[in-house]
DNA sequence: ACCCAGGGTCATA
DNA sequence: TATGACCATGGG
């Protein structure tokens, strides 16, 4: 079932090439501006960034914080992400950098990520799989509204049920789950965005025979 | 004018 | 454990 909605999604949308951004470090950082917001704002932030030669964990920690939260301006809630980034930074330094951190096993690093201020179950895995390309797999509001449509989850299941539902569901060599993974959330955000939020009833969206299937399962 | 967007923290019960 | 308030910009 979870392979099938996978295939359907890839072969209506193709491969997404997530995530956007030239570097580890700067996943993370637009990780962390795509709380709650549309990308397109989290682009011109980072925009900002580069513009300033701050998109850097030494200058982000450096930069007051009135700066910094201009630079944020268009990605919303610009005190908070200023806090947020700073917090992640000073720890990201703290801990070596990214080659330090690439040493650690998923698990080590997933407890660490959580205890930084800011970062959440869904940014960690954010990172986890993007930028340090750890099979995780990330839940979010999206994948617990399709799969709820599909009759899958009820949604409002704990974020460490589901994710280790999926992970489960999808068992293959590790190398293959992180590709798996990737795109697998990339495509869950591309068809949210695509066709399913305009109909309910999935009129002319990929999945509408699976949509059928469950209602004539279903009931 | 209203709703939503690639969430998380904190206070409260 | 589980709600609710709060954070804030930009596009439809």
């Amino acid at each position: 079932m979870l392979h099938g909605v996978f295939r359907t999604l890839l072969e209506c949308y193709g491969p997404q090439h997530w995530w956007p951004g030239e570097t580890p470090f700067e996943v993370m950082v637009g990780a962390v501006l795509t709380q709650n917001t549309a990308w397109t704002n989290v682009e011109r932030a980072i925009g900002n960034l580069k513009a300033h030669r701050a998109l850097d964990p030494a200058v982000i920690v450096t930069t007051p914080h009135e700066r910094l939260a201009e630079w944020l301006r268009p990605s919303g809630y610009f005190n908070v992400k200023a806090e947020r980034l700073r917090s992640f930074c000073a720890w990201y330094r703290q801990r070596g950098g990214h080659d330090e951190l690439a040493k650690l096993a998923t698990a080590t690093l997933r407890d660490e990520l959580l205890a930084v201020k800011g970062i959440g179950p869904e940014t960690a895995d954010d990172i986890l799989l993007y930028a340090f390309e750890r099979p995780v797999f990330v839940i979010d509001a999206y994948t617990r509204r399709l799969f709820q449509r599909l009759g899958l989850v009820t949604g409002v299941e704990p974020y460490e049920e589901l994710r280790a539902l999926f992970e489960q569901a999808l068992q293959i060599s590790e190398a293959g789950q992180v590709t798996l993974f990737n795109e697998y959330h990339a495509l869950i955000v591309r068809h949210a965005k695509e066709a399913c939020r305009r109909t309910p009833a999935c009129g002319g969206c990929p999945l509408a025979q699976t949509c059928e299937l469950k209602r004539s399962h279903g009931a």
